[in-house]
DNA sequence: GTAATCCTTGACGCCGACGTCAAGGCAAAC
DNA sequence: GTTTGCCTTGACGTCGGCGTCAAGGATTAC
């Protein structure tokens, strides 16, 4: 199959395989008339990369797992190479979810404390003689 | 101050200072010889727009704090922008997290499964008559 | 005075994974 | 035969937040 074919049963695009054969992860073989020439075989490569990129792996990182299944195996995850991706990928993993954990605690706790000072602020202002209002007022309260 | 006593001050570069005037975002006034001039005020933005940043914020999101500040309010998630910034980032935080929890779980599942098929590849090869041992020895077993 | 340090603007580089156009060749349908 | 559609290579654009020169003016230290 032509290059058109395989992009779109692999849902993507022309673009992304040329730009994959540049990398030198998924070479093609040339017709005589110079048009790339994908078999079956190679949709499965490609399937393998677009399901890792899916995964937020970068295109470097899929390369083991390309090699294996092109070294024969029936999965590309079977060789060491690709387990210790894996293993590396489940560490940045962890450890994002950390940092974005920690993150979303914080700007809870300031949403948190932000509401809970406006509240006073609207309080206050009921109460007659109280302090100012703040926000969107244009005026300086100090 | 200058602008090299300001970056530093804030831990930061002057490169980043002229980027954040250029955004409109930090805006200086400027001596008789055209030098940059900031005051604590100044460094107090900065240290907000720092903030905010460190926590994952893209630039644009930190003007309305900014822009709170500039406008007299003792904190820059006082104002009703802020908060509006908040909590779309709290739902953004939280998707993303979901999203690399799921990919986190797929990714040990796949990592699970593949090691569980080399142990028994592995333990076959024990078996005298087993089948071929499979990874970097370059032959294919079917 | 002069060397070292600071400041100015302008502009290109970076990273990753492509998108998008341009100019032209080959092919298949009618 | 000609229109339509697929293919080719090449090359610039995208996005964000700066880094890193380069060329030159101002200031400060000695």
């Amino acid at each position: 199959m032509r290059i058109g074919e395989l992009a779109a049963r692999a849902g993507t695009t022309t673009r992304t395989l040329r730009y994959y054969e540049s990398r030198g992860l998924l070479p093609a073989r040339r017709g005589s008339n110079g048009y790339r020439t994908y078999d079956e075989h190679d949709l499965r490569l490609l399937e393998q990369i677009r399901t890792l990129q899916d995964f937020g792996f970068e295109l470097e990182e899929t390369r083991p797992f390309v090699e294996c299944l092109r070294a024969g195996h029936p999965e590309g995850d079977l060789c060491p190479a690709s387990l210790a991706v894996y293993r590396r990928k489940l560490g940045e993993l962890d450890a994002l979810i950390g940092e974005l954990q920690a993150v979303r605690a914080q700007v809870g706790t300031q949403l948190a404390k932000a509401e809970q000072a406006r509240e006073e602020l609207a309080a206050g202002a009921e109460v007659p003689g109280g302090p100012e209002p703040v926000c969107e007022l244009g005026g300086r309260t100090r």
